[in-house]
DNA sequence: TCGTTGTATCGATGTCGATCGATCGATCGG
DNA sequence: CCGATCGATCGATCGACATCGATACAACGA
């Protein structure tokens, strides 16, 4: 009866520590807005912006989508930290904020193993 | 009739070059492959096991989900070039392609503009 | 050859998210 | 104040995806 005490590994499990899952999960939230080639395109047109900033305004047109569209994208970012929102008058001008930028990659680097 | 020749920016477009849309979607499907937490924790089990590799049994208790579900999250990341796959007998080992992991996370540092 | 064990695939299901049109709030020019 | 423009929010729709149970496939031992 219940002939199996261990499954598949009998001397030692090769596998490493688990990620806590909420800490795994932060993670992927703030990947997950990276993830989308939409936000992609929005990222390098805002930061390749001459003054590293853009209005909803300028961003709409060269991607084809409607202005909700690209609103809640830049939404996406800017909850992910990852874009700093500055109303001028009746424009909303989007930048990047270096800070969290280079955090994120290197998080993403540690997550990969590379240096 | 239709006042607005320019609608928003009148001297100059703020905004950049687009990213072709294919480039973006490209990478988009890179970057998600990394942007779901079992995903994430696998990974860094993989990295930090003893020898760098571990098969599907390894994995699929310490995360409480099914195995084809550790199966398909494998195969997500392996079709992503991030995971390298070797039969070993009955078993199936799982280890990180250095390569592809440090030519990603350059990639996302890049598209971050992180040095 | 047959049973056992590890892994991959299939089909179904429920949730999440990208997108749009419509609408609302806000700001500026007159 | 009034009209116009910019941007955000709402509600709906449609496709993508994470997850599971069932099952098929592969490799090993007896």
């Amino acid at each position: 009866m219940d002939t199996a005490a261990d499954s598949c590994a009998p001397s030692s499990s090769a596998a490493g520590e688990v990620m806590a899952r909420d800490e795994a999960e932060r993670l992927a939230q703030l990947i997950k807005a990276l993830g989308d080639p939409t936000r992609i395109q929005l990222l390098e047109m805002i930061r390749t912006s001459p003054d590293h900033a853009a209005c909803v305004c300028d961003l709409t047109e060269p991607l084809g989508l409607s202005q909700p569209t690209i609103s809640h994208h830049l939404k996406v970012l800017t909850d992910a930290g990852l874009l700093a929102r500055e109303r001028r008058g009746a424009w909303a001008w989007f930048s990047v904020r270096d800070d969290r930028a280079e955090e994120t990659a290197r998080l993403v680097a540690h997550l990969l193993g590379a240096r």
